[in-house]
DNA sequence: ACCTGAACACCGTTCAAGT
DNA sequence: ACCTGAACACCGTTCAAGT
């Protein structure tokens, strides 16, 4: 018997190759996600997919609510990671801001992920690095919740709708611009003395750009931030 | 047999009183969701409650999300009718978020409903009132789509965001508060170096009032649409 | 310590059959 | 036209039993 053979496991070496562990959880279940949607991860495909039981998933992850919000975590986390430090307090608040727009958009099922945890971890991420531009920007204390907390929420209904309308577009097999489309067209049929304001955008729906309105109303946001800071 | 025995059900009459009808189902569903949170709607528990069968609903109802959507429409329309018409238009602005504030307090299945419906009629029930405000305040026609996306996403991401406290509160069996308060202290608990913004939040997380911090972002971005009024 | 997989208690939806 | 309720094809989660 060789030496090689001879050495044993330690406990603190890394598991061999095809065992589970909560990472390569988390990873199948972003492939699940990414090409199924919202309800592409179940305990049914996951174990499949990992070549093993749905008891042994449960060993290492409690319930499916938090290997969601793990999985949209980890989207974070490297969205987070990527956004250049050193600019100004301005350009990295869109930076982050931009950053998320287009994680949820290449990951549409972390926009409600993100709604459906709020306090936790990934939007911790979020709120410390908002916060510390705000701060950098001058805020006053007393008034940098509001300034965090709007932009916050801005970003996570925007986030909600995108992640909703692929979501509908999914069921209805089409891809998020028909979608889009036909919600046009329904608009454009409403009653026009009861929604004139609404059908006059119609058009508007179907031609939008979604990333740049998003830009747009950041910046009507950060312009009311200005607005209210002192001296 | 008297003349009243005789009396043929007209197709145009009212049905016979226990019979179903969309309305009496959305009310229901209402019912169930209210005091069961997002998951106490289900078509068994609203079988029983109207003492027919799954298929029966089937009949009035082509699925599940458009059931949800209805209810939420029901409570949507009921909000928009009840803001005072005449004030100025900020004031009218303020109404709206404030009675869609209330409204998803007192029904915070209604937040994730709105959020998972994007484009459909509660949205434009909300959207025309806005909008329309939004015309009166004097904003650029190229401007309007910019400024009602951001209320409208804000406020979404605020009624999101108290959706799904209420429901993690639900799911824990304690009530929303409390719940607020184990948030704030795991923040507590994080990293000085890594996570300094949000552990100072804790206190404040605490203590704040949801509806108030509502408020000052709404005027935020208030304050920020004026900004970019012509003149 | 980690994994297996059958079993449990649910879901939404369909559909033959009734009135 | 409207309703019944059993059946279907799923879920998330648990747990005795294995290694």
């Amino acid at each position: 018997m060789s030496r090689w053979a001879m050495v044993k496991k330690s406990a603190r070496n890394p598991r061999r190759e095809g065992s589970l562990s909560r990472e390569r959880i988390v990873e199948a279940s972003i492939a699940l996600l990414d090409d199924g949607g919202e309800d592409g991860l179940t305990f049914r495909a996951l174990s499949e997919r990992l070549a093993t039981g749905a008891g042994a998933i449960y060993w290492h992850v409690p319930n499916k609510g938090e290997l969601l919000t793990a999985a949209c975590d980890a989207i974070i986390a490297r969205t987070m990671n990527a956004v250049a430090a050193g600019a100004s307090p301005e350009t990295t608040l869109r930076d982050v801001a931009l950053g998320l727009f287009d994680a949820i958009d290449a990951h549409p099922w972390v926009g409600s992920a993100l709604m459906r945890s709020p306090g936790q971890l990934p939007m911790v991420r979020i709120i410390e690095r908002i916060g510390q531009q705000v701060r950098r920007l001058g805020v006053q204390e007393k008034a940098q919740w509001a300034a965090v907390g709007t932009l916050l929420n801005y970003i996570l209904g925007v986030g909600g709708q995108n992640a909703a309308n692929g979501q509908l577009a999914r069921a209805q097999e089409i891809d998020r611009s028909d979608f889009l489309g036909s919600v046009a067209t329904a608009w454009s049929a409403l009653d026009p003395g009861d929604y004139p304001f609404t059908r006059s955008l119609a058009d508007k729906l179907r031609s939008h750009d979604d990333r740049e309105d998003f830009l747009a109303g950041l910046d009507l946001i950060l312009s009311g931030i200005r607005n209210a800071l002192p001296d």
